[in-house]
DNA sequence: CATGAATGAGCTTTCATTCAT
DNA sequence: CATGAATGAAAGCTCATTCAT
């Protein structure tokens, strides 16, 4: 809330202006950044463009002006978290001829970036709410297909291929059950705390978790999971 | 503002003419249910007042009535979603003394009952948007720690003293195990079927989730996971 | 802020009810007293209907059946205040044969009720926003003309008769003036504490002033006011 | 809700057709001079945001773009009311070596402005009502202080040099009495007409009013009272 | 005597957005 | 590129009051 100590005779309104040094690229870069925290704390709906153009320090004008409306603004915020989530991704290095480590390193990375990254999780359930109507207009948003699912199927081939995996599993399958072991863990974690009486935001508890998700999926995948352990 | 003269298309309006003989019960009752579908379709941010007072025939003022206000409302949602989801799970009939057969009807139950209740997935979805505080403040809620998580530890401790099951497992973690498997699905099959080019709300579709599911999570229980197929 | 702890299958509104054992007086007379609290303090338009039958622990309709309406309590306020106000001022015991004893006490008694009542001024201010239309309708009010009055015109008179006291005086104007001396502080203790940089409710504050009016009082009234130093 | 087609009998309406060069400054100061009337005549609570835009011929919006919110509104008023009567106070001229005259000038001047300016009297009243919490949050306010009572100081330093006034008198009682004695008359004129059966708006009884209290403030701070008469 | 239920208008405030320069 | 001004609709909530029993 501005303090309104305003003078009489000045016709100012409350919101603080004045001049501005930043070039157009910062000004849209910090309205992006502003829209993903406001987005991922209140949702599309609770997320107003007063409280975005507040955040970044600037003015509501200014995001009619870079993104259209505040549906553009949504469909930006969604298509710069999946650029994210996906240079991620890209960045795990991984040896596909040591597929036990391979799947293990990439059940980790999905886990904890759903970790690291709530306003991922947030916003992805914004978008459901909304049916995907967002995702449906981006151009680039087609291009962003997990990159996951490749490095995942590559990895079940190559196990296949010594007999360590099961011959018949379906990357798709596999990348969805890792995914939703992470994803409801994190996005659920407030009511799930609620009625297990158990802090799923405690570090040991999200380390327990990650153990449990790990052994599990090997099991799903090893042709011998007793001889795994 | 709502006019009540011009409601809807009803032909029988609230004002007048005999139509007051609407009980307490029926008019909490149909705001009550009126909310839940639109906080469902609308998230709590989204689903207004009026919308949810309109679709139940009746008129702003009676939620404060009965609700305190909107939170007061979405609270007593929650708790009317979490009775319907206790009750639904206390008509299982499930033979402990089978305990493979049990658990598949555990995972079957569970998945079908997420894509047949759309509103409690995305109902605890807005929950946890706003980081459980509606659940925090209802004192019924501590009482709806799901029965599922008892049922499960039963059949885990009848299946591993068969020797059928591993011991060492917990039911908590099998029992989110499952939820995840299904929630994920359901919450998210907007952009999941955009990303895998794959429509999730397709029956075909579902139906080779849920044997994946299955499959899964019996890999997980058993000793002998090869056997089993 | 009622709190929703309400089950789903119960009709029942927010609102505490119950049975209530009270006579009929003391229901009117704990809501007139509630009134006099909130009025006092918000106002009549901020003082509403809600608070005032929640202060009183009854409800709103037993308002509108004992007072008729919002108007119909305030006059009834009103009316209260002032009677208390005359009875006050008719326990004074003066000796109207030691006219400055009595002056100084007439004074010290009118400082101090506007001091000790301050509802009593909020409650005038109030009806003089309204510009007095409340006090026309009572028709007890016309009785409740200030016996105050009457005490100052004897005590003047008795003060004239043995050459103290100036002959010219209205007792009008003397009450008024002091009544306003003592209203005025009370009244404005506020704003005038931020401007004059001093706290008024202070009681030794207070005290000053007391003795500055009756100081005052007695130089408009007497004869030789230098000699009463 | 403010329809602004409907809005008075205006035959200008605000929308389209090039009434729109209504600059800034006009809109704040139309507003401002709106909140003013409509605060004084319903006082804070009683006086709506609707009354006012409507008032201004502007619209409910305007005045949270140019003073936050109904708070900073009202803020605005007092500091502009304030204002203006330091302003008159500072166009008072004069002259201290005739110390009768100007205290005689300055009681006039006081009780004529309160009588002139009802509205200084209500809106005073109102934010005494709310116990000075927005006087509290001006930072403004603070420059207001009266500066009639650095002129009452000078004049009965002037006095009390050349033997005509009492030496010990404090600036701030006095100024306290002379505007307790013109405030009261106004504030309280209604209750007061009512019971003194008299109508204190009328010319003749406010100069006899006005006649008694010079007498009586001449009377607290001459030496020799009786040689004035 | 008393109460539960209901009502319509109003409240302050915030929403996303557009105008005009 | 950017901004100050303006807009209409809708938000959540409270108002005083009445109905029916």
């Amino acid at each position: 809330m501005p303090t309104p100590t305003n003078r009489t005779a000045s016709a100012k309104p409350l919101r603080k202006t004045g001049v501005r040094e930043r070039s157009a690229e910062t000004t849209r870069d910090s309205l992006l950044r502003a829209a993903i925290k406001v987005f991922a704390k209140h949702g599309l709906d609770g997320g107003s463009i007063d409280k975005i153009s507040r955040a970044a320090k600037s003015h509501d004008r200014m995001i009619y002006y870079y993104f259209g409306n505040k549906e553009g603004l949504f469909v930006a915020v969604l298509e710069e978290t999946y650029r994210r989530f996906n240079d991620a991704q890209a960045a795990l290095a991984l040896d596909v001829n040591q597929p036990v480590a391979s799947l293990t390193a990439v059940v980790a990375f999905i886990l904890q970036y759903y970790r690291k990254h709530p306003e991922f999780v947030t916003l992805l359930n914004s978008e459901n709410l909304h049916r995907g109507k967002h995702i449906a207009k981006s151009s680039k948003a087609r291009d962003y297909s997990s990159p996951a699912i490749g490095v995942i199927d590559a990895v079940l081939r190559s196990g296949a291929a010594c007999g360590l995996f099961r011959a018949e599993l379906s990357a798709r399958d596999l990348y969805m059950m890792i995914a939703a072991l992470g994803y409801f863990y994190q996005s659920n974690r407030f009511t799930l705390s609620a009625f297990l009486g158990e802090n799923l935001e405690a570090q040991t508890t999200f380390a327990q978790w990650e153990a449990f998700v790990t052994d599990t999926v090997l099991r799903t995948v090893l042709t011998q999971p007793g001889s795994a352990d």
